[in-house]
DNA sequence: CACGAGGTATCAGCCAAGCC
DNA sequence: GGCTTGGCTGATACCTCGTG
């Protein structure tokens, strides 16, 4: 174990509530280890060791590192793992009396709690809690944190033993603040709910922890936009017909209070939503009528949905793509019923259609962003043509698009670009991946015989999910928040990436919101180029100085008990809260503080 | 009139559980 | 065993309303 691996273990050996916050990359595992062989020694038979991770990828790989650890250091130690995705299961009270080391994902405990398997957390004594920043809200963590501190207020608890609770986190500060009192705030309804006074960072070891954790370069790209698009014309005017099409059936101006839609934005999107649901509850006197009238509304609006959709596509990827959107769409409406609406919508697409493949195949010069980003990854793959790149995007629609736009351009279809996607959800038509494809994508990019060089990704692989093969990050209109950022870099800087991590994000301010797009990606790389363990760590030196933090401190602890009070009003108890209450004050203000 | 707080809708994702 | 469903999360963008 490295120094400040014991440095961040240290008040857990003393026994106290702690959580443990540590950039990725550095080992919290370990920590957790030791944690667990420390606490078996002292506490004996006694000890019962509960570990969770939230997601099941997390899971087993955590289940596999304890089992191989103790394999080696102490064969008679007793571990066992359950996560939901295992069919047929293990009693849970079975597994509790037969093993000292539990590993889980906190669903399971929450189940078994309320199905009475295990009557009270006094049977454990120590929880372990991996990502310990998702203990908010109704997540299984704070179900579990909510009976604790329901116990812990009880009296009839005195004669039992609670156990200890250990919370493990990349960054305390997750949650939407936006400035100081809101990120302490944050951090104190965190300590609450884990009933915790300590937060463990490191202090000492900071010039160890910097040889073992790799900050990465990180560069922005402006590009502009297209000066002249025929396409976004083309694709206006055939708007501005359906919807005159659609004011020949209703007035839908009276729909809906949304003003300002533009074509080609989200507003847009949303106005559509609105008439749509308005249109349902026309209460119109004739009811054939009504039918008939909503169902003419639905078709045109839903057509104007996908050109506005396709509009949105070629903002970011190529008219190509936009164009074989809407192909799709087409498509799909005339092999479905097509009716004379349809029929009339369908003429006007392929009117224009002949211009638009015209359009995209060849004259128009393509997307400046995506010219700016074949050249970076041309140049980084002229350096070093081991590079492993995964490519950040917002929605499916652009993952799709750009793994076209690779695999169709000659001077990057070697990548062979891979897509990562989640599982998609109940409202979109889009069937996402089950978690055993996912796997496999994730296997052969990170194998290095195979011939895929860059993956194409949605925000899942960001979190908890580990690609040590990776050196260069693109982000592609993709503003992550902190934690996000802080994780990725700790994901491509782990075992030592081959060659030195390039972080680099393309965004371009046009518009007044997109250059408001890009102050934020600003502030978000002015955070993290202080590592997060600087900004904790030497708090004197950063805008929340030392004497700032005492001053602060008044109402910092003000917080705390609010906090505490509402937690303990929401586990419906009476309040002994003077006890829980003091010390947090003190411990963050001496080691906490997030720079803005 | 500008600004911020609070609410809503949509996107993205996760897990467990139930169905075929 | 794979697929779908339901309940949960956070981030973002926008609207509305209150306040200085």
């Amino acid at each position: 174990m490295r120094e400040y691996q014991r440095e961040l273990a240290e008040p857990v050996f003393q026994g106290k509530n702690t959580v443990i916050c540590a950039p990725t990359g550095c080992g919290k595992t370990v920590v957790a280890l030791a944690i667990c062989e420390h606490h078996l020694k002292v506490k004996g038979k006694g000890a019962k060791v509960v570990f969770m991770a939230t997601k099941v990828d997390v899971f087993n790989q955590q289940y596999k590192l304890f089992q191989d650890h103790f394999q080696e250091k102490d064969p008679d130690i007793r571990i066992d793992g359950l996560c939901g995705n295992q069919g047929d299961q293990l009693s849970m009270k079975v597994v509790m009396e037969n093993n000292d080391i539990i590993v889980l994902t906190p669903q399971i405990l929450v189940n078994a709690m309320a199905g009475g398997e295990i009557p009270s957390l006094s049977c454990f004594s120590l929880l372990i809690l991996d990502e310990c920043h998702n203990t908010t809200g109704k997540h299984p963590y704070n179900i579990i944190m909510t009976s604790y501190l329901d116990a812990k207020l009880s009296k009839e608890q005195n004669g039992q033993h609670l156990p200890q609770i250990v919370g493990l986190t990349a960054s305390v500060g997750i949650g939407s603040f936006k400035n100081q009192s809101e990120a302490e705030n944050n951090i104190c309804q965190l300590c609450a709910s884990l009933d915790s006074r300590i937060i463990s960072t490191i202090h000492t070891n900071t010039d160890e922890l910097q040889s073992y954790v790799h900050t990465p370069d990180k560069e922005f790209f402006l590009v502009e936009k297209r000066h002249t698009d025929p396409f976004i014309r083309i694709i206006h005017d055939i708007m501005a017909k359906i919807e005159g099409l659609a004011k020949t059936v209703y007035n839908i101006e009276s729909l809906s209070a949304i003003e300002n839609r533009d074509y080609g934005s989200q507003k847009y999107e949303q106005w559509i939503v609105d008439v749509q649901k308005k249109c349902r509850v026309l209460q119109l006197k004739d009811q054939e009528e009504e039918s008939r009238v909503c169902r003419a509304l639905y078709n045109y609006t839903e057509h104007l949905r996908k050109y506005n959709d396709a509009l949105i596509i070629n903002e970011d990827a190529r008219t190509k793509d936009a164009l074989d959107y809407l192909s799709v769409f087409i498509q799909q409406v005339k092999n479905a019923g097509h009716d004379e609406t349809e029929q009339r919508l369908t003429a006007y697409f392929d009117g224009q259609q002949g211009v638009l493949r015209g359009l995209s195949s060849g004259g128009q010069k393509e997307n400046p962003k995506l010219d700016m980003l074949q050249y970076i990854l041309e140049e980084q793959y002229r350096q070093n043509d081991e590079t492993k790149s995964v490519l950040f995007v917002r929605t499916r629609a652009l993952a799709d698009a750009l793994k076209s736009w690779i695999e169709e351009s000659d001077s990057l279809k070697f990548l062979k670009p891979g897509v990562l996607i989640g599982r998609g959800h109940k409202s979109s038509q889009l069937t996402g991946m089950t978690l055993n494809s996912k796997k496999g994508v994730l296997d052969s990019f990170k194998s290095f015989d195979n011939q895929s060089k860059i993956l194409i990704a949605t925000s899942v692989a960001d979190e908890g999910i580990d690609i040590p093969q990776c050196n260069l990050v693109l982000m592609y209109e993709y503003v992550g928040n902190v934690v996000k950022m802080v994780q990725v870099r700790g994901n491509q800087s782990m075992h030592q990436s081959i060659n030195q991590s390039i972080n680099q994000s393309i965004n371009y301010s046009a518009s007044q919101s997109q250059s408001i797009n890009q102050s934020a990606s600003h502030s978000v790389s002015q955070s993290i180029s202080q590592p997060v363990s600087q900004s904790i760590n030497q708090s004197a030196s950063q805008p929340f100085s030392q004497s700032a933090s005492q001053s602060a401190s008044q109402s910092v602890n003000q917080r705390v008990s609010q906090s505490i009070n509402q937690s303990i009003n929401q586990s419906a108890s009476q309040s002994t809260s003077q006890s829980v209450n003091q010390p947090v004050s003190q411990s963050i203000s001496q080691s906490v503080s997030v720079s803005w």
